[in-house]
Formats: C-alpha cells, sequence, structure tokens
DNA sequence: TTGTATGCGTTATCAC
DNA sequence: GTGATAACGCATACAA
C-alpha cells in the first residue's frame, strides 16, 4: 500500500503538500496539484483513514440508537439514515439498545472516544450518566425529549391524535378508546394530550378505562384490545398508537367475532407498509419515515462541522390516511 | 484526557508495561499488575481507541451488507448480529446496498483499508472487484454464492421448497405456482429446483407458465398473482418465496372475490411476526433468523481471528408451518 | 518481568 | 505556495 510518503516522492513535492492537495486543494497551485493527482493515480495511492482518523480525531462515523431494529417503522428511518450518510461521507455504526440504558451510555461513549463523530437517539432517554460531560454531537428524532437543547426532529404526535381523534369522532363514537406505548415515553404522552383534547373540544368525557397501555408489538395489541373489549361499557372505536398494535387488535377483534368496521373502528399509527394490506386496509397516521433520518442526519452534520444553520426543532408533515378499518358508529340493533 | 504516559508516570512504571497490562495481563507480575491498575483508576484512563485501531491495524468493527433494512426478515437477522457482535466486543457498520455492486464494493474497501475487520454478506454476491485480491474475512448469510470458499450460512431452500411443495401437493394441490424472487439469485434457483423435485416425485408435469417471478415486495406479490390468475389453466395453489409476497397476493386474491384457502391456498416464506396476524394467519416456512445472524458473527469472528474451529458451511433449521392460508384443494361446483 | 526506543501515516505548525 | 518537522497515543521488537 503506497503511502503518502511514496505520492510526494514520486511526485517530487513534500508530504505536506501531498496533504493540502487532498484536503485544502485551493491552498495549493494548479500545477503542482496536476502533478500531485498524477502521482497519487501512478501510485494508486488511498489515504490511511486509521492514521486520519488518529490524527485529526474524527472518524466520519455516526451512532444511531435504536430501541429496536426490527420495528419496521425504525428500520426504514434507519434506511432514510444511511442513505443521507452515505451521501454526506459518513458510516453509521449500529446501537440496537433493546432500551437498555447501559447500552445506550456504552454507545455514547464511543463519541467521547472519538470513535463516532455524533448521535442520533430514536428514543427519548438522553444517552449520558451525566449531563454535563462534554459536549456530544447528538440528535433526538422520533421519540423526542423534552427541556432539553437537544435538537429535535418529530411531527407534532400531539396534534396527529388529535386529528384522529376527531375523524373518529366524526364518525359519530363517542367512546373510544386508545392502546398506547410505554407510558414514561414523551411520544405517548404527547398523542394522549392530542387524543384528550380532540375528547374534551366534543364535550365528551374522557374515561380512564378507555386507556390500555401497551408497549408497539403485536401481541399487545391483542391482549389490550381484549381487555378494553371488558370493559362495562366497550368501545366503539380503538385508537392505537402504532399499525403493529391495530393488526393485533384487528385480530382479536375478529377472532371475538366483531366486524371491522362495522362493529368497531380500529386505527393505527405509522402506515407501516402491510398497513394498506391488511384486511381490512387500515386508517392510520402516516409518518415520512425515511425523511426523519434523512433530516437527521443533515442537522447532525451541521452540529458535527458547525455549520450555522442548526434547526433547533424541525416539524415534519404528518397525513391521516383513511382506509376501510374505520367505519360509522352504528347503533346496536 | 489521561495518556497511557500518564498513568506510567503515577506507576512509576514503563509506558510498555502499562500497554502490556491492559492487554497481556498475564505478562506482568501480579504486584506490577495491581499498581499499574490503580493508577488506572486513579487518572481514569481510558485507552484512545483510535491509536490503537491504528497501530494495530485493527478496528473491532465488521460491516454488514444488506439489500434493504426495511426488509423485516433480514432487520431481525442483523439485531442477531448486533446482539452477538456486542458481546463479542465489535462495533456493526450498516452496509444498505440496495442491491447496488458498487455500494458493495465501497463497503467492502473499509475491509481493506483496516477500517472494518470483516464482512457479512446477506446477498448472494461476492462483494469484490476482482477475486484475486488481498484475503478478506466474509461470510455470507442467508442467500449464499455458491463455487466459492467462503464460509456460509443457509438453510437447505431447495428441501424446505421441496418439503411445502409436497404438503400442498398432499392437500390435493396439481397445478400449484410459484412467485419468485429475482432469477440470478442462488436462493431462488434452490428453492425453485426444491419445487421442481416436489413436482416430479409426485408425477406432475412442471408448467412454466406457474412461474412469477417477483421482487420480494408486498406490490409484486399482487401483481403476479394477478397474472398467475390470467393463464390458461389458474393455479388451485400458490407458493411465495417470502411472505411480503403472499401477504400482497392474498390481498390481490381477496380482491377478485376467492376465498383463502377455500378457492386457492397461499403458502409464504420466513415466518414473518405479521405473518401470524394476517387474515387467514399464513401458511409459511420458518426460518430462524436471528439465528442466522448471530451464527454468522460467531464464525466471522473465528475467521478474523483465525480460529481453527471455522466450519465452512453451516445449516440451520428451518420448520414448515401450517396455518390457516392453506386448505384441501377443491373440484369446481 | 520490565524498560527503551522506534514507528505506524497522517495532519498541523511554523518557517521560508 | 511550499517544505521541514513535530506531534498524535499506542504497541512492540529488542535489550536488559
Amino acid at each position: 500500500m503506497a503511502t503518502i510518503r511514496d505520492v510526494s516522492k514520486i511526485a517530487g513535492v513534500s508530504v505536506a503538500t501531498v496533504s493540502r492537495t487532498i484536503s485544502k486543494p485551493d491552498k495549493v497551485s494548479a500545477k503542482t496539484r496536476k502533478i500531485v493527482e498524477a502521482a497519487i493515480i501512478e501510485t494508486d495511492y488511498k489515504p490511511d483513514i486509521l492514521a486520519r482518523n488518529f490524527r485529526t480525531r474524527k472518524s466520519s462515523t455516526i451512532v444511531v440508537l435504536v430501541p429496536d431494529i426490527a420495528n419496521p417503522f425504525f428500520s426504514r428511518v434507519i434506511r432514510g439514515i444511511e442513505q443521507t450518510a452515505q451521501g454526506l461521507g459518513y458510516a453509521v455504526l449500529l446501537g440496537d439498545t433493546q432500551g437498555d440504558r447501559n447500552r445506550e451510555i456504552t454507545y455514547a461513549n464511543m463519541v467521547k472516544t472519538s470513535q463516532a463523530d455524533g448521535i442520533i437517539q430514536l428514543d427519548s432517554h438522553i444517552p449520558f450518566e451525566n449531563e454535563n460531560g462534554p459536549y456530544v454531537p447528538i440528535v433526538n428524532i422520533c421519540d423526542c425529549v423534552r427541556g432539553t437543547d437537544i435538537p429535535t426532529i418529530e411531527i407534532d404526535n400531539a396534534l396527529a391524535a388529535e386529528k384522529m381523534t376527531e375523524y373518529l369522532i366524526s364518525l359519530g363514537h363517542k367512546s373510544i378508546a386508545i392502546i398506547t406505548g410505554p407510558v414514561d415515553a414523551t411520544i405517548t404522552q404527547d398523542r394522549l394530550r392530542g387524543y384528550k383534547k380532540a375528547l374534551k373540544k366534543a364535550k365528551i368525557d374522557f374515561v380512564p378505562e378507555n386507556i390500555s397501555v401497551g408497549d408497539y408489538s403485536l401481541l399487545s395489541g391483542t391482549t389490550s384490545s381484549h381487555d378494553l373489549m371488558q370493559n362495562t361499557h366497550p368501545p366503539s372505536a380503538i385508537f392505537c398508537m402504532n399499525d403493529e398494535m391495530a393488526i393485533g387488535a384487528i385480530t382479536q377483534l375478529k377472532k371475538m367475532g366483531l366486524r371491522i368496521p362495522e362493529d368497531i373502528s380500529v386505527a393505527g399509527f405509522d402506515d407501516i407498509s402491510f398497513a394498506e394490506y391488511y384486511d381490512p386496509p387500515l386508517t392510520t397516521v402516516s409518518q415520512p419515515a425515511e425523511e426523519f433520518g434523512s433530516k437527521a442526519m443533515q442537522t447532525l452534520y451541521n452540529i458535527i462541522n458547525k455549520n450555522d444553520l442548526i434547526q433547533k426543532h424541525t416539524f415534519l408533515d404528518f397525513e391521516i390516511i383513511i382506509r376501510k378499518s374505520t367505519g360509522p358508529f352504528k347503533y346496536e340493533t
């Protein structure tokens, strides 16, 4: 493998000039630049990235912290991150944390040791032991932490939940249950707030019984929906905080002999690819998953390279997708 | 940040001894080891990974090449890789190639430049421009290249397809269509072989018309199944090479007014989590996705570290999962 | 078992 | 605009 020294010898210039030709071409005269470039080709010189990383204390690598890569929504986000990272010359280290805080911290430490230049966090934690540590480039997406000045990228979750609830109300539903994510997550609280707001606007009493806490899994959709139907006043519509739980719920409700949407409406969140292909096709909130990733990577890039165009808070658009899993409320006959 | 020199001063030993204490503790006397360890704690010394990587020409990082991370089966495999990699002290670089050969080569070059120590390839290419280049630790999984000596981890795809086809035949089906993946993929050819073998054993003529080439997407399941039903002799069963295409197919067939499985049977491959929750629940071939990943990482680790226990060819178990999307063949009434 | 000394390949500082 | 040279922090060959 040719080194920078080999190139400098062949080009008849110093190693410094070769280095400059590569990283700051405008600081080299056109003439010597040509000579050096020729020598680089002749020697088939490839800069030693490890040496460069070591010297510059940069790795051109970012780590993405994800609770679970097998979640279809997250994997789309990661695809968006990866595509944009490639374009910007960054590699993506995968940090599947399974929600484990220690793993988050382990990965976050890779930034402190310069193994990575920044972090994209998809969960609603701050992955540091103490916030007073050294400055770490980070952006928080999808499920954002409140009360910090960490740049975030999200949709207006409260508004999205409000709109979906309003839509269900517009269909005549008055007893609308909701299957949530983990209660401590910001995203859960935001969406719950939107849900309650819509109820209040429609002068429908909020019934605590109508809330069931899920964990975003298919299974939790089935168990939660089953539980909800045991209520003294079972709901006529169920709003799930992701599509997996909605699909789990529909499966369960069908098993109980209910027809969707004639007997009960079900709505989801995310608009994963399967939503459209389900039976019935799922009414849901569509989120721009890839754009989440791409915007996050772009923002992180700006932070790392101290571009002053850092937007502290980016809101992306969501869309209510109406399909066949929701329908008008019908009184029992 | 404390360096190895700071530690050596405090401990009153040479930097070499500190270095040894960390990487080859048994080469240091118990007494000095204690002293050094105390000094490490006192200074809160953390080895500079970048310097170490540079010096040792190793990165403790592997790259995984995946055609599409958003594919639920692949994301489970990657989860398996990542979990095992963490345990072995390796970081995982994500290489979403979108099937692009140039991207594969770009990522593969990271190994040649020591930015990564090895590769796990999930697609059926060899990610090198020429095979005569320097030796690169690599393992190939899921969809394996033939005729190379690259270690592979796979299920017996031909056998799995044969068994599933046999099962459909046992239900009385004689016109069994198959929706494949890309024709040039090893996995497609293997499964096709198994399918044909089962037909032959049952003395059923192979009908080229019964093959439709898909691309593993939901959409291709719908278009392929639609096409197949236009055949002069439409099939009474469709075997799809993944669950997404099976779900796409069922959606399409239902739209055409067909009942599953009364009018037509559909089987998939992979047993993704949604398979069980579909309506009807999908008959499919279950593959141990996480185990694929974990076995691959373990094997790659052995190769990188030249453990002699490298198994060139690992076969994992599959299982035919019979659910409700397949049923007995019924003559038209 | 331990210490000394060297160098890995690059970038950055400072002269010229 | 260019060159000489000093780091960067570590691991290791070799000497002791």
